[in-house]
DNA sequence: AACAAGTTCAACCGCATAACA
DNA sequence: GTGTTATGCGGTTGAACTTGT
């Protein structure tokens, strides 16, 4: 049974409780006929029916055009994030992973940045991904996951992490802090891309089809525009250093 | 078998900011 | 220049699921 069909109402429920315990203030699209909570099959089939026919676009007046009794952001994400048809699902190979640990330590959290460039992936999937399988797997390997250093080389700030190995820190892939850095090192190096989609050229670069956010007819994507404008040359991975 | 603890991931939120009036 | 609206982003939540005891 796919998550997403599950607890739909409890979690409306919940939601609308949360607000009042917290004192929060209510969403501007949180009327009495909006659903929330998990998508039925239905309301899927509406929102690709709809897109197919008028395309992309105009989310706040989508989900009344559409026929859906939810929020335009919330059919944003739906669709963004589950229907969209080029959306790849399943486990990550692992030059994803390798791809997606450079391009943290790149450009941190900017998880639609770091998306852009796993075709088929999105930005909810990677920073799931991420703090799932990704943030633990580096912390076990002796690796901070915020900064991409090793946890010896800054002990001071975090002497809890820095404890004698126990037995329930071996794993199947729990190495020893001392190999844990030749290792993670060696697979960050260039190797053979088995993915013949994912673009490990790390140059930050617009896509293709971007107008350059510098011209003047640019006045779009200003986050992307932002974020180039502050890497103008190709950097290198600040790894282990 | 039953329960607890841990994990996963879809969906939500507030915030920032571009676009528009 | 100012106010409002729409969109996109990253952080967080919690139900469902898995694993351990």
């Amino acid at each position: 049974m796919p998550k997403t069909q599950r607890g739909g109402e409890r979690s409306l429920l919940l939601a609308n409780c949360r607000y009042r315990k917290l004192g929060m203030r209510k969403p501007c699209c949180d009327k009495e006929d909006t659903n929330k909570g998990a998508w039925s099959k239905q309301e899927d089939q509406k929102l690709i029916d709809y897109i197919q026919t008028h395309g992309e676009g105009c989310w706040r007046s989508l989900p009344k055009a559409a026929g859906l009794h939810r929020c335009g952001k919330s059919c944003r994400l739906r669709w963004i994030n589950y229907l969209k048809p080029d959306i790849k699902r399943g486990n990550f190979a692992q030059d994803e992973e390798d791809l997606i640990i450079k391009l943290h330590a790149l450009l941190g959290n900017r998880w639609s940045l770091i998306a852009g460039r796993l075709p088929g992936r999105t930005d909810n999937e990677v920073k799931n991904y991420w703090n799932s399988h990704i943030r633990r797997k580096l912390i076990k390997m002796g690796i901070d996951p915020d900064n991409h250093k090793l946890f010896h080389l800054h002990h001071q700030c975090f002497p809890l992490l820095h404890r004698p190995r126990t037995d329930v820190d071996k794993d199947d892939d729990a190495l020893p802090v001392s190999s844990a850095a030749a290792t993670s090192a060696d697979s960050f190096k260039e190797k053979p891309n088995s993915s013949n989609n994912l673009n490990l050229d790390l140059t930050i670069a617009f896509p293709s089809g971007t107008p350059n956010p510098n011209s003047a007819e640019s006045s779009h994507n200003n986050n992307t525009a932002k974020d180039m404008d502050q890497s103008q040359s190709a950097p290198t991975l600040p790894l282990f250093n």
